[in-house]
RNA sequence: GGGUAGGUGGCCGAGCGGCCAAUGGCACCAGACUGUAAAUCUGGCAGACGAUGUCUUACGGGGGUUCGAAUCCCUCCCUACCCA
């Protein structure tokens, strides 16, 4: 059902929080001709099903397509499943061990589930690029790579910045294809928008090449910006750990939220909630707002839209029975021990609190270890705990486990 | 195909026969301070153990020289650059 918004406040709305929308004036054209037609749109976002763990990062374009959909346009998710076959040669010497179809499918499914808490998946056309890429010949490739230079492919930024790099670093013939393969997606599903990342922005012009000599209408790029993870400089990734998961509990999005340097605040109130631009400026102005009461407002809100309202209070709730009031969580890990007297570097190990024992003897002699209801710290690591079911041992402000009732 | 320069801990980057489990920086962990933010300071940052020490693994892979190798030699693999 197309909104009955007219075109320029559904550009308004829209153009919100990117970073760019390529070529601007085309865009406001198509909006018009939307409604003046009543056809919606045909708005495309890609992503590849290897890593699986969607995280607020991934959800920036997401809400923008959620917002598309808001407004009764078509959202076109795809999966790039043939091109995690290949198994993407990014990155240096990981060769990423190529997934099997059966795998690329799992997380597939799994992708679309956790996807599912952002946009309205019920009305959103889901495609895999197998279903193109499969059939296609080498004739087909020929006639695709055909159709761009090296030189046009050098002007790719990242491209540029490896081969210049001093020693250069590896640019894989096959990592070309990327954008080709990502660019004829767009012709195959007659793409009208292509929502990305910043740096999808030479992907994303591909396909603009590439449906003008397929002889469609060109679509319109539109760009995200990275969201910075919880270290307030690095872009949010799983492998960094700077992130937070969209399907993890409320209570571990809020304090991980928590976490965030205040300066990342008003990024993340821009790009992860739905606040009014006055409200978020309100919140962020330090002189007349509490920047901690602002950071749990955040939170709440992040968390509320995965886990709903009473979730998302509960979870501000633990957080500051936990830190403001130095209390024990409600939730704490339990692990299995056996019971009986055993050294505290053992104990620490063996509930998980520690990677290795030389790592927990040196939590131990950095005071970082309290036992039991008292908290009493334990700084010499010879010293012997008697292991009692449900015995709790913290490890710093942020670790904790219980021993496991037998 | 020929030549040159390289491959060191999560990353960058020293070391170029013993004092090297490997300087330094980043990241990370912990302590102090605090709003579990930032900034700052301090300590840590391969593993195991009866633990101020001992042992085992580790400087692209394999082999060798040597009392002793990240450091020397051989070979294989990988990368960049120049030439064809």
């Amino acid at each position: 059902m197309l909104s009955m918004r007219s075109a320029a406040e559904q550009l308004a709305l829209l153009r919100r929080g990117c970073e760019q929308i390529t070529p601007e004036g085309d865009f406001g054209k198509m909006l018009e001709a939307s409604v003046a037609s009543g056809k919606p749109l045909r708005v495309k976002y890609g992503i590849d099903p290897t890593g699986i763990d969607v995280h607020l990062g991934h959800t920036v374009p997401l809400r923008k397509l959620r917002q598309f959909q808001e407004l009764g346009h078509q959202a076109v998710l795809i999966i790039g499943n043939y091109t995690a076959l290949v198994g993407d040669p990014s990155g240096r010497d990981q060769t990423r061990a190529r997934l099997t179809p059966e795998q690329v499918e799992a997380n597939a499914i799994d992708y679309l589930r956790q996807v599912a808490k952002v946009i309205d998946i019920e009305r959103t056309e889901v495609r895999r690029n197998g279903e193109w890429f499969s059939k296609f010949s080498f004739l087909d490739v020929m006639a695709l790579t055909g159709k761009i230079t090296v030189q046009r492919m050098l002007e790719r930024d990242d491209f540029t910045k490896r081969f210049r790099a001093e020693p250069s670093v590896p640019i894989s013939l096959h990592e070309c294809l990327y954008p080709l393969m990502q660019g004829h997606d767009s012709v195959e599903i007659r793409a009208d928008v292509e929502l990305g990342g910043s740096e999808q922005l030479f992907n994303l012009m591909m396909g603009r090449r590439l449906q003008e000599e397929a002889g469609q209408r060109p679509q319109v790029c539109m760009t995200l910006p990275i969201l910075r993870g919880l270290d307030g400089e690095r872009r949010m990734g799983k492998s960094l750990g700077n992130y937070v998961g969209v399907g993890m509990s409320a209570q571990e999005q809020f304090d991980r939220t928590m976490s965030i340097p205040d300066g990342l605040m008003r990024e993340w109130y821009e790009l992860l909630t739905d606040l009014p631009a006055e409200q978020i400026a309100q919140r962020t102005d330090q002189a007349n707002f509490s920047p901690f009461e602002a950071k749990k407002l955040l939170a709440a809100a992040i968390v509320g839209g995965y886990h709903g309202i009473e979730a998302s209070t509960a979870a501000r709730q633990g957080w500051e029975k936990r830190f403001s009031q130095k209390q024990d969580p409600d939730i704490i890990p339990e692990v299995a021990v056996p019971l009986g007297a055993m050294g505290i570097v053992q104990l620490v190990k063996a509930l998980n609190l520690a990677p290795s024992g030389n790592e927990a003897r040196r939590l131990v002699e950095s005071g970082s270890v309290t036992v039991g209801p008292d908290r009493s710290k334990i700084t010499d690591p010879k010293v012997t705990i008697e292991v009692t079911a449900g015995l709790i041992v913290r490890v710093g402000s942020k670790k904790i486990a219980k021993v496991k009732p037998a």
